[in-house]
DNA sequence: GCATAAAGTTAACCCCGCTTAACTAAAAAG
DNA sequence: CTTTTTAGTTAAGCGGGGTTAACTTTATGC
């Protein structure tokens, strides 16, 4: 671990400032579309992963089936999420975001790109520039981390 | 507002990549440390802001003061907050982390310290510095956004 | 001094997420 | 074809955080 205390000192600087409003906003953002961050979440992995069955749910969030087919069944109430059953093992359920889970999370995009425009607005286009370079470094590093932990898990 | 697609793209992988990875580990050691994440968040405000009273933590949690005395009990029962009477004005109370609050959030930290030196691991010498160089920017340019919110708030 | 406002607390109650336990139904193994 | 495993559901119960309502105690305003 080579020391740098300039980049320590950076980072942690920047994870204060950024986990607290960031971490605000999305909790506010979930609860003024009636649902709670563990509905939330859900909602974001199916975006970002793309559809997928209960067992995953209770895999991903660390829960047991019951309780993820009792978060779920309010997601599908609420009218966020489909779910059907999958052709292929008829035991399995497919899950889906609905159109209305869609609108959901492309507003939740949306506020966060308000924040970002925001903050773009108070850089220079040379800083905007190294800002990006940066976090394109970082995202891959953590890519990285996490790929690694995929294959020697604590 | 300039537009540039590359800060935009950037800035966005990277919140979605950062996010999970933080905001799990945070609720993870929360957990760890049998405390709930609203529990936490108490201690986290309370160290980083100091002692406070009562009806600060439920002016910053939006929850009422019923709520946030149920709330801070806990903590007081669970040894990591000390509640005493605000000699200035004796309805009040003081609320101050206790060794053990202090202790926890020691660890909170070393946590954290511990995946920005993995982070650091992933990067060379001159990535670093890019890098500490850019979170320095966007952490001054969070806070001046904080700065006018102040001034002329939502 | 007395009425009113302010700071906290307590109690009753609700909703939520979670767990365990018991169950159904479909697939896989033999 | 029967047994066992796998995917998911339902129901009961627990603990957590939240609210409202009623209350105590201390400050303030007049």
């Amino acid at each position: 671990m080579t020391k740098s205390p300039q980049f320590d000192q950076a980072v942690r600087a920047w994870m204060d400032v950024f986990m607290h409003r960031s971490m605000r906003g999305w909790a506010q953002f979930a609860k003024s579309s009636g649902l709670s961050m563990p509905q939330f979440s859900i909602v974001m992995q199916l975006h970002h992963k793309g559809a997928f069955g209960m067992s995953e749910v209770s895999e991903r969030f660390e829960i047991t089936p019951a309780a993820a087919s009792q978060l779920v069944d309010k997601l599908v109430q609420n009218g966020f999420v489909q779910r059907e059953e999958d052709p292929k093992d008829r035991r399995a359920k497919s899950l889906n975001l609905t159109d209305k889970g869609r609108e959901l999370v492309r507003r939740g995009a949306q506020e966060r790109y308000h924040w970002v425009d925001d903050l773009a607005g108070k850089l220079s286009a040379t800083e905007r520039v190294k800002v990006s370079e940066a976090l394109e470094m970082m995202t891959k590093a953590v890519k990285e981390l996490e790929a690694d932990a995929v294959h020697k898990p604590a």
